[in-house]
DNA sequence: GTCTATAATTGGATAGAC
DNA sequence: GTCTATCCAATTATAGAC
């Protein structure tokens, strides 16, 4: 069973990043939490530019992955939308946490460019498969008055981050639940 | 004409957090933009949590007040919602910042524990702000299919303020008014 | 009210031993 | 790969002169 270092290090710094911001952690705190000494870290991230860009990288995989599991096991447009607001939901961590994304996009002037284009790129990506779900969901009749696929895709999106932010605001989920309560009444159960 | 210090002390600062987050800007930014040594801040605000303070409270009743403005200067519902949006809207910057409540959630980590009250009862006074105006569009016809005014409002602030991320995110307003479009929709002209 | 000077701590990062 | 030791810059904050 051989120790991953390098998958500690990122799975803190996720951890860090989401609950605290980018400027909000020190290779001190990783080197706390994973039980390494803080020069140690630089053998495996030299920077803190470079473990942002590994963080971000292996973020835009996860989700992409996540998003393709979901097609894969939910055949309707509603039950698609209503797996990608549990993810967003699951995030939240009881309101002590925002997901990668959000939390970089907030910090973005710390960033380096490299990640900044990432980010651009996630968002994207993230909005076209918003498109081709709602547009599933007219098609199917499973999301009620969709008459702008693409409009949708980007309004649900700002939802989504900006229902985590209020979330995270107020360290209280019930205030995520609250700002999705409308579009879930759009729904086929 | 007497200079005020601290209220250049204070412009400065809402910027700097509003641009790079509450852990983004140091005294020795303010001090090199208001033109004093930063030992100086310390006489005004002896710690930056009391800058914090400061800060969220101007801001608040500063809005409290331009929410009344638009009360006092537009009847419909519609009209005082986009005078809502153009709000939000303003404080982007060209996608250069943040307004201060999006920028304080996002830093909630760093900051003390007064910050973050005035923080939910700003959001809790928007959200009842907004249950009126939906309130009033549902009455006098000029917001379309309104069922639910209080979930169209916590709706409608995480939209604006997801909004508002996204278009941070990619320094791109376009991003902020794409998130918009399908609300305007339902707005009368 | 603002200054100089400085304390005390922490930040990211490097050199070189093991 | 991880360590100790160290560097240098930046951070918030204080003391005391003007």
């Amino acid at each position: 069973m051989p120790i991953d270092t390098k998958a500690d290090l990122l799975d803190s710094a996720e951890r860090a990043v989401r609950a605290r911001g980018f400027d909000g952690f020190s290779y001190a705190d990783l080197a706390n939490d994973v039980g390494i000494r803080k020069a140690s870290i630089h053998y495996h991230f030299p920077t803190k530019a470079a473990l942002s860009v590994a963080l971000m990288q292996r973020y835009a995989t996860a989700i992409q992955e996540a998003c393709t599991e979901i097609e894969d096991g939910t055949p309707t447009g509603s039950g698609r939308l209503a797996a990608l607001i549990a993810l967003y939901r699951g995030a939240l961590n009881d309101g002590k946490s925002l997901c990668l994304c959000v939390s970089f996009s907030a910090s973005r002037e710390s960033l380096s460019p490299e990640v900044i284009t990432h980010i651009g790129q996630f968002r994207a990506m993230i909005v076209r498969w918003l498109t081709g779900v709602f547009e599933l969901g007219r098609q199917d009749g499973s999301i009620s008055d969709v008459t702008a696929p693409a409009a949708e895709a980007t309004a649900t999106l700002s939802l989504l981050e900006g229902a985590q932010l209020g979330a995270r605001a107020e360290e209280d989920i019930a205030m995520f639940d609250d700002a999705l309560e409308l579009l879930n009444t759009r729904l086929a159960k």
